[in-house]
RNA sequence: GCCGGAAUGGCGAAAUCGGUAGACGCCCGGGACUUAAAAUCCCGUGAGGCUAACACCUCGUACCGGUUCGAUCCCGGUUUCCGGCACCA
């Protein structure tokens, strides 16, 4: 059979469509698996070989499950709201509506030629009325329970998109969609209150099987830290600064304390303040930088003395001067901090700088030169003197806090709230109403979706409101609590709001009643192996996790955790090893691959490339490779004759579907198909093999190429679809070879090999390995320290 | 700076409860087929030495050292690269 890939494609993909066959079953009583992917943002670049490979993995085994007899879901979307369709509207002027039925009908069209066995009666699209309403009404729960809220502080605010972002979005001082520098602006902000659940994010981690380094990530997200709370009074009054620290065990370390240059405290103490200028004039200059220049400029420490203000240390009772430095952030702890200059790198610079005593408390370092920071015996600390652990000493000094009644064990994240609002046009519009009255009161459940209005000018105002607040009559409505006059929120929800609950949708695609009936909910979650990339670990993974949660908790789904298990792809990058790039000019498009090679090709060198998690060069020559062997697979249809088995072929069959089976659970896409090609090299060096095996070969390399398997499958005449056939079990007994090949060292240096029964004993291989001519060489003349046997590997004759 | 991960032929990579390093693929070389080329099939392919040839020997998994009969794998140290966090008290 010639591989005619153009022709057989088409149509064993309209078959497949035809027949439905990927449709996951509405039977809840066979066994399911719910293999999730992240679904794509239509870009208008369409599809990048990146996405092939990002799908390739769980398409494998969910095909490998069909054939194992699961009920499988394994679904698609499009996660469409977003600034980039919006910017090219803008510029195109072009309705983002128009724009994005444009990319995902293209992107539709693409996954589709590359055969992956999505279930496309259960596609979702964030942006349309039937999904978006859902978006909305978990909002509108999350403000019911008071996890949603308002605030004015300093956000993240990219001036080139005009809109506020989350943390989480602007990274190393770069908007995360545009990479402009990110400047810290005053604004009224909608939060989600997700810090409420750090813990319950953090300890659920315990209960899933998430790739080591996904959850690791994880956790320094969410940043726990345990330590105190200690009050610290102001000298002369009744009131305490209180500050946080992980080292209450160096308390009697303490020379000064600092406060970050927004602290309330100084305006509370104005009048006592003498230097009320300088310190204005340290806050404005402050203000005036950049998150980034904040945090680039870590070894010059500056600050400000506040004279007529100072503390009392609670452990020695000793007057200590307070400080403004931006080294300490109004965002973490308490805002305040005491500072052990001889323990705290930073705080040593700082006390180097403005000349503050250093006081050693833990011994081991030299702090002449440098801040320890390591662990040693107490000295300088009354009742701590002596210990010698660190858990000691600061159980200790807790126990004398809380006694005394100025301090507790406390605990800390560095996960803030979530920034939860755009000031953009392609978003879901936040179902809020500000009623001069009542204040701010949720859209009725029944009057959702909120629909987006429809514009023709999406700019941005110039004051960074969204455009939606040109729209009057969007804008203009009535209260649903008083009946008054009142305005809508404007704003709309950020780009992540709708990738935090897709794969609830998935369920149960078409509802109307509710987001997911109760039924399919408990049937398929959780989800059981959810793969996507790194960048998607501190982002969509905490934000989707926190959602699901908070539904979890007030009894809209069955389960606590979405997903069961985690894994991560590794980039594509550029046949230059560089990441690819357009400015590079580098990309690999896949319809290029598709057409000059095929789907099958495409699929399988993705996956053979290299180690799946790991980042690969693309590489033509390669990709030639592998068209080789799919060749080579169809032409076995010329060679296949008879039935049964062929004898020498037997244990290799035998072996490969057993390492085929189990590599595919392993994510070990590569070492299969090798496997498979090692197959191949024997069957043709055999130069026969039976019909019977050929229906093997097709049905474990069918996942990997599953148009060419189904065109030998109908070949041999088999039933339906190779895709459905069963998978294929091996032998065990059957995968061991009779005899063994041993290889024999003398002092540990491989000398020769021989052919040993698998279930020699110790002495006949010793004497075996013995009458070899090689072997008695390197023997000769010296004494035999010591023998050593290892059954199936080795026989290694020590020699003097 | 802190926390992870990695380093293996000309290239992508295999092999780790310590047991024949380099499976599989690419590239390259040789041969068969062909009028010829492409495609295909077969053979070779870590480096060095030695040989007429077969054989054989030495070295070799970033670098230095250790444990062991035996180390890509374990331990100590060093270098480089990648990812994450980054004044988090």
């Amino acid at each position: 059979m010639k591989h005619d890939f153009a022709a057989i494609e088409k149509k064993w993909q309209e078959k497949w469509e035809e027949a439905g066959i990927f449709n996951a079953s509405e039977d809840h009583t066979k066994q399911k698996f719910y293999g999730l992917v992240e679904f794509p943002y239509p870009s208008g670049a369409g599809m990048h070989v990146g996405h092939i490979k990002a799908y390739s993995g769980l398409e494998v085994v969910s095909r490998k499950r069909r054939m194992q007899g699961y009920n499988v879901l394994f679904p698609i979307g499009f996660d469409a709201y977003g600034l980039p369709t919006e910017n090219y509207a803008i510029k195109t002027n072009t309705h983002p509506r128009v724009v994005t039925d444009t990319n995902i009908a293209n992107f539709t069209s693409q996954l589709k030629r590359v055969g992956f066995s999505f279930d496309w009666t259960r596609v979702v699209d964030t942006t349309e009325e039937g999904y978006y309403k859902w978006t909305q009404w978990i909002f509108r729960r999350m403000f019911d329970e008071g996890l949603v809220f308002r605030a004015t502080t300093l956000v993240n605010y990219c001036p080139s998109c005009k809109v506020v972002l989350s943390n989480e979005d602007s990274q190393g001082g770069k908007c995360d969609i545009c990479h402009s520098d990110i400047v810290q602006k005053s604004k009224d902000v909608w939060y989600l209150r997700i810090t409420e659940y750090a813990d319950k994010l953090l300890f659920g981690l315990d209960g899933v099987d998430y790739l080591p380094n996904v959850r690791l990530q994880q956790e320094n997200w969410i940043g726990r830290s345990e330590g105190a709370f200690a009050n610290f009074t102001i000298q002369g009054t009744d009131d305490a600064l209180r500050i946080y620290t992980t080292r209450p065990d160096t308390m009697f370390g303490v020379t000064f304390m600092v406060i970050a240059p927004e602290h309330p405290i100084i305006a509370q103490y104005a009048d006592r303040i003498s230097n009320m200028e300088a310190l204005n004039a340290y806050r404005e200059e402050c203000a005036k930088k950049t998150e980034f220049e904040r945090t680039q400029l870590v070894k010059d420490k500056t600050g400000v003395r506040i004279e007529g203000l100072s503390a009392i240390n609670p452990a020695n009772g000793r007057e200590i001067p307070i400080f403004i430095s931006d080294y300490v952030m109004m965002g973490y702890g308490t805002g305040a901090i005491m500072a052990v200059p001889a323990h705290d790198e930073r705080d040593y610079d700082f006390a180097k700088k403005f000349g503050i005593d250093i006081i050693e408390v833990i011994k081991g370092g030299n702090i002449a030169e440098a801040a320890y920071t390591g662990d040693g015996e107490m000295v300088n600390s009354d009742f701590l003197n002596g210990i010698t652990t660190k858990k000691e000493a600061i159980a200790k000094m807790l126990d004398y806090l809380t006694g005394k009644g100025v301090g507790e064990k406390g605990v800390q994240y560095k996960m803030k709230d979530w920034a939860f609002n755009r000031q953009r046009y392609w978003g879901e519009p936040i179902p809020i109403v500000h009623c001069p009255v009542c204040g701010m009161v949720g859209v009725p459940y029944e009057e959702l979706p909120l629909r987006l209005p429809n514009m023709d000018q999406f700019e941005p105002g110039e004051g960074g409101e969204s455009p939606l607040a040109k729209v009057e009559s969007f804008v203009n409505c009535t209260c649903p609590k008083c009946g008054g006059a009142a305005k809508r929120e404007t704003d709309t929800m950020p780009q992540w709001a709708g990738s935090s609950w897709y794969f609830l949708r998935y369920c149960d695609a078409h509802n109307e009643d509710v987001f997911a009936s109760k039924e399919a909910l408990s049937y398929w979650l959780p989800v059981d192996w959810y793969n996507g990339g790194m960048e998607h670990v501190t982002r969509h993974m905490i934000y989707s996790r926190f959602w699901h949660r908070f539904l979890y908790d007030i009894g809209e789904v069955p389960v606590a955790e979405p997903y069961a298990k985690r894994t991560a792809q590794g980039l594509i990058l550029g046949p230059d090893g560089d990441k690819m790039s357009k400015s590079k000019g580098n990309v690999v498009n896949p319809n290029d691959v598709v057409d000059e090679y095929g789907a099958d090709v495409l699929r399988v060198y993705v996956l053979f490339m290299g180690e799946y998690s790991s980042a690969t060069p693309w590489n033509d020559s390669s990709v030639r490779g592998i068209k080789r062997f799919l060749d080579r697979v169809a032409a076995l249809t010329d060679m296949a004759q008879g039935e049964g088995v062929t004898p020498k072929l037997e244990s290799a069959f035998h072996k490969t579907v057993k390492k085929v089976s189990c590599d595919i659970e392993d994510m070990k896409f590569n070492t299969a198909i090798a496997a498979m090609m090692a197959l191949i090299n024997d069957i043709y060096e055999v130069g026969t093999l039976t019909r019977d095996e050929l229906g093997i070969f097709a049905r474990i390399l069918c996942p990997f190429a599953p148009h060419i398997c189904e065109e030998i499958w109908a070949f041999l005449g088999g039933e339906g679809f190779a895709s459905l056939a069963p998978w294929p079990e091996w032998d065990e007994a059957k995968t061991v070879d009779a005899t063994v090949t041993y290889a024999v060292q003398v002092n540990g240096k491989l000398r020769a090999t021989i052919d040993l029964p698998k279930d020699v004993d110790k002495d006949t291989a010793i004497a075996a390995a013995k009458e070899d001519a090689k072997v008695q060489q390197f023997m000769a003349d010296k004494t035999i320290v010591k023998e050593i046997f290892v059954p199936g590997k080795i026989i290694n004759i020590v020699v003097k």
